[in-house]
DNA sequence: TAAAAATACTCCATAGGTATTTTAT
DNA sequence: ATAAAATACCTATGGAGTATTTTTA
């Protein structure tokens, strides 16, 4: 059984007149007589009940004619399914971000893209850089927000901001009296920082610069949370860094100072997979490039 | 678009190979190759990547998969709804009865008829044969079970019993002496009945009953309600008439006993509209009519 | 008797076949 | 080298048209 049948059906059992139905459909009264003989053979059931003139349902037709209707319906909706599936409009993008993409891209960027794409699932993960390089390679995430510099193999990388890193201090230090803190100032102070097990890029880029500066970093507390490292720096347990970012959040109890002539940025970037780009990736990336621009 | 082209996609998804995919539709893999690219530009939509050597679906060609297999299973499904309502197996049948029905042939009828049926919704009406009459004409019943005569005009009567009247007499009546009591015996006895407005059909058959005896009955009360007019019988107000197939459940309190040379039967039969017959009543007619034998 | 469905026939669009080419593994 | 999809071309089924007949309200 075909669709076609179904749509002459309705006609006719709409309109109970060959003529008009007919004319609905743009085709001729014997055509669709025809047809429609052809469809109670096909199903072995008489839909109507028709003298030369008058044309009525059979009950069995009534019950065949919701169900025609129903299926019309159905057929119509399954194509603009797909094709709004073709355009990206539906589907599911699964992101991985640090907390960096909470501070910049993420408040414009996701409002952007939920308002052009509303029926877009978006699906969020926080993962450290590392996490999200296996994750893509893994298909477990269509899209990463992180730091470089990864094992960028099969993956494009889009970068999105550089940031120098802020030395945090307590209110009352005695190096505020830099408008820019000498990073060699910085070799005898106390030093609470990011754990490396959770993203070993932020805490090796410390390590690098100060060892470029020709210390070895005293670290005295480590923890992952940024409001507890700010808090312990308010209570003079020690100083850390943070990125330029982060600077709206740290609150007045500390001061955040540049470093002087600080020779190395924290890099932040979108990646994705080369290989394959879903309809939805590619119309998330359309509403990032446009924001960089 | 056409379930054809579907039927051919879901083939092609399901094997992810134009060549199997074509055997399994029992046609040749160039047809096949064309037909699917016919379905792609009508969607205007890319439901496969294919090299020459791999063929994978993409996801707007998972989504139209999903909704293709439904959509199919759907229109088999409305096949087959379609059919059985023809063949009767599925409706619904609004039957009228008097309460004789319920003593006769309801019990074991409407028992075959669900086993046979089971998906037919059987819609009970307890009507006087007045009503069902109307109820008939009116449509709002298919089939009647009641007493005849009626005006049949335009209806199909099938009798299904014929029954005397018995009278109901209280354990110490002297007319007990009878084992068949004389009609004439009754001239001046008391009598429970049936009110008239809830059907004039046994009223004026009793009423004819007597004044063919030569007597005008004295009617001393009137009740609804086989149970209490049986009841007052008891209590000795006075006696009544009741069908022989109710004899079974008017309990051991009173007795029944026949007419001596009774004229009249009560006649009980099923009535329907000659113009029109459903497939479900058509069934229902037969169980009804073999049932007879 | 007139409106409307069915029948008879004719035509051509297209679904499907055969033969061949192309291409990725 | 080969399996498998695409392309080219051909065939014939059946969907749709025109003309006509049949029927019943």
């Amino acid at each position: 059984m075909e669709l076609r049948l179904l749509r002459y059906f309705v006609a006719v059992a709409e309109e109970l007149h060959f003529g008009r139905a007919a004319e609905r459909l743009h085709l001729t009264q014997p055509a669709l007589s025809k047809q429609i003989v052809v469809l109670e053979r096909e199903l072995g059931v008489a839909l109507f009940t028709r003298t030369k003139r008058v044309v009525k349902l059979t009950i069995a037709g009534q019950v065949f004619l919701e169900q025609a209707k129903q299926l019309l319906a159905q057929a119509e909706t399954a194509i603009q399914l797909t094709k709004r599936t073709a355009r990206g409009e539906i589907g599911q993008l699964t992101i991985g971000f640090t907390s960096t993409a909470t501070y910049t891209v993420f408040p414009k960027l996701l409002g952007q893209f939920r308002d052009r794409f509303p029926s877009v699932e978006l699906n969020l993960q926080a993962l450290s850089t590392e996490a999200q390089v296996a994750a893509l390679n893994e298909r477990k995430i269509d899209l990463a927000f992180l730091h470089p510099p990864i094992d960028d193999r099969g993956l494009k990388l889009y970068p999105i901001l550089e940031e120098q890193f802020l030395v945090v201090l307590p209110k009352n230090h005695p190096l505020l009296g830099y408008t820019e803190i000498p990073a060699a100032a910085l070799a005898n102070e106390a030093f609470i920082i990011h754990p490396r097990q959770e993203g070993p890029t932020l805490y090796d880029g410390f390590i690098q610069l100060c060892q470029q500066f020709g210390f070895q970093p005293n670290i005295v507390k480590e923890s992952i949370s940024l409001q507890t490292r700010v808090c312990l720096v308010a209570a003079g347990i020690g100083i850390t860094f943070v990125s330029e970012c982060v600077q709206p959040v740290v609150g007045s109890n500390v001061v955040c100072r540049p470093l002087a002539d600080s020779p190395i940025a924290l890099k932040f970037a979108a990646a994705w997979r080369k290989d394959f780009i879903s309809p939805t990736l590619q119309e998330f990336l359309v509403v990032l490039l446009d924001e960089g621009e």
